[in-house]
DNA sequence: TGTACATCAGTGAACGCGCGTTCACTGATGTAC
DNA sequence: TGTACATCAGTGAACGCGCGTTCACTGATGTAC
């Protein structure tokens, strides 16, 4: 389940500045291949992985000249933001989705819902969360472009817990972990930045806990994505979900969701 | 900090079958350079990452003919399994060490050093960390003798965990989360691969958890080595140790460490 | 509606580079007598 | 201790391959009058 409106986004990129007028045939044509290269990149991907990605080897796959893709992407590296950024989106909307599907429900079924969702489209497309979540590619440094589509995930996340401890309108401690002893101290300055940006009031302990049951269950998908869990865990689907199943449970628990 | 004992290796390897015989001047230049290009491997390993790892760069970095390599490595990928080896028993014996050291003190204490441990050897070595535990190498399958040397680590987690809840001397859920609600059903057939292997009878819960914190710390180290807490945690070195360490207070909380 | 010019997609050859691996070879080190 | 042969480390050239990117070009599509 790949992005399929990127011929959508080209046209209303690129024609509809006047007024909604029809696309000529170059627009159109140009909206096609060039969602034809992306295809063709994405299981390139899938094949030899993100740092082997070569526009020859697109090009032959759709049967071009090399030379011709750069009449579509300026080099190999706008490329591969193309796809990170379409990964990025792809996985904020699958999330979103699971969201909005679950949102009459209690926040830890929403937060179960999303979790389950992400992991299964992680399963479905390992490369491109390799790509998003694995080892950096080497040789590339990723442009700005690419932070805004990154925060469609753990916003969905945070949105989750504001509706489970809603702000000025009850304790924001209502929900979050009870530990025996304080949050080590030194934690609330590490969370400066993070909180710069939250619409919302959160304590350390749970926003610590909201962290780290992001990175922990994201760990627990790359650790079974990247062959980790091999004689661990399972091979089969059903357990494997299972045992996903019972992790996003641990960390509901950690969170206090209701 | 990367393993030192390559000549000992070697030597003990090459030399001593006779009669612990004073190994000859060959023997001791062939572990001495076999020593330098694991050297100079490493180096590669850090500037370009182990899918663009070169013997050729490798070489020249030593001063070789490219071709002189094939003396001591039969291929590329033998040598990358070489350093994969190296690296799980880096980070096992810093596991193992940090053990030791605090073996006197209680479960807990144990459990958070061998963690930091860990953490610090991955912000040293992060191309070594990405080696093992970042996205799987492109083309390359590793051979089962890395398996060994990848339980080292677990191995220690678990026998901290086997001493807080000792086996046929006391209730093996004397520690454990304390969840409102029981595990998932399934997750018992899910665990049936490492519960072979263990030593130790273990609830569920607790294998569970044990599981679960450590994909979820080494999850919240790849987050930070792999660049994702920008603009989240504060880059400073001081509360990224701060912040870990208390992430590592919620795992002990939730495997009810005493 | 027709023509002249501008824009653009796509081609194929080329540049300059790096790679893993093989091979016949030279010269040094080790071993058996 | 000295000699003859075997083993091994290291060389440099070569094979065959793939890569990203540039460039001058042809021919189709679009636009202004």
């Amino acid at each position: 389940m790949t992005t399929r409106d990127d011929s959508g986004r080209a046209a209303l990129a690129a024609g509809t500045q006047p007024m909604a007028k029809a696309a000529t045939a170059r627009e159109r044509a140009r909206a096609e291949i060039t969602a034809e290269l992306l295809n063709a990149a994405r299981d390139q991907l899938a094949e030899v992985g993100a740092g082997s990605l070569s526009l020859r080897a697109i090009a032959r796959e759709v049967g071009m000249a090399s030379s011709a893709i750069y009449r579509y992407f300026p080099s190999r590296d706008d490329l591969l933001t193309r796809l990170i950024i379409e990964a990025y989106d792809d996985v904020g909307l699958v999330a979103e989705s699971a969201q909005v599907t679950t949102s009459d429900q209690p926040p830890a079924e929403q937060f179960r819902a999303v979790w389950h969702a992400v992991r299964r489209w992680a399963v479905a497309h390992p490369h491109q969360y390799a790509l998003i979540f694995g080892s950096p590619v080497p040789g590339y440094s990723a442009p700005t472009d690419t932070i805004a589509p990154a925060t469609r995930l753990p916003e969905v996340l945070l949105r989750i817990l504001a509706e489970a401890a809603p702000p000025g309108n009850g304790d924001p401690e209502s929900i979050g972990p009870r530990l025996s002893t304080p949050v080590l101290a030194g934690v609330s300055q590490a969370l400066a930045p993070i909180r710069a940006t939250l619409p919302m009031v959160m304590g350390d302990a749970l926003l610590l806990a909201a962290i780290t049951s992001w990175t922990a269950l994201l760990g627990a998908i790359s650790f079974e994505i990247f062959g980790h869990t091999y004689n661990v865990v399972d091979e089969a689907p059903g357990p494997r979900e299972d045992f996903f199943g019972a992790q996003i449970q641990l960390m509901t628990h950690l969170l206090g969701l209701p």
